[in-house]
DNA sequence: ACCCATATGCGCACTTTGCGTATATCGCCT
DNA sequence: AGGCGATATACGCAAAGTGCGCATATGGGT
């Protein structure tokens, strides 16, 4: 059915920060802060957020339904919101990766230098 | 040589639209409507620029020395310059073609749905 | 004479990011 | 008891990039 994935190209292109947000969360949920330490970690120092930026995407992103949050409610709320990928964003996630690595396959196939006037 | 990596490492990731300029102009040098149409053309019409708005981010890009433009000279200038590929550039488009190539081998990697707490 | 492909420009609104800065809670260590 | 680090959350501003509306100019073909 075509119309699953035309749904979801009105997500793509992913942005760089919400793409490696996703791919982290793939793995696994993670709480806020560890995200902001696996983000420097995984990316060479090229993407990263302090927490209070961070925040700003994790809601963006939750609004978008490509995540979803904990709902702490006992007496210890405010600690370690464990955020995960829905199905959604498990999908669109999927869908950037495939994507960007046929794109990424066909610049790869030429030689570095190598033109040709077609 | 780390260094050389380290200089590429500073403009990337490349933004969706200026990765798809570059992929098209590696194929051969373009003259900017041209480009207009391949964008719409190659990405399912989720990267469609109007010719105004083009010559913008070609700017840019020639100010970040990725990409080239001819100087026609002639009585008839202002007709088709062309714009290629610069060393620079080339050598961009394949390291973030490798960037994304790998970020994504391993999100494709796991089968949908898949997670483990690691 | 007219139209189309082509090239180029500007101003505005919106989104996203990065930065500076601030507050609050919890758990551990001393 | 008190301090400190980890954690969560918030706001306002500046800069960058994009999309949109609009406008102009030239050359070649019919």
């Amino acid at each position: 059915m075509p119309s699953e994935s035309h749904a979801l190209r009105r997500l793509l292109p992913l942005k760089p920060l919400d793409f490696m947000l996703l791919a982290i969360l793939q793995e696994g949920p993670l709480h806020g802060y560890a995200l902001v330490h696996e983000l420097s970690d995984r990316s060479d120092g090229s993407l990263k957020v302090r927490p209070g930026d961070l925040y700003r995407v994790l809601f963006r992103l939750a609004e978008q339904g490509l995540i979803e949050g904990d709902e702490p409610e006992g007496p210890a709320a405010r600690r370690r919101r464990e955020y995960r990928l829905s199905a959604l964003g498990a999908n669109v996630l999927n869908a950037e990766a495939r994507r960007v690595a046929d794109l990424a396959s066909r610049v790869l196939a030429r030689p570095l230098g190598a033109e040709d006037a077609s």
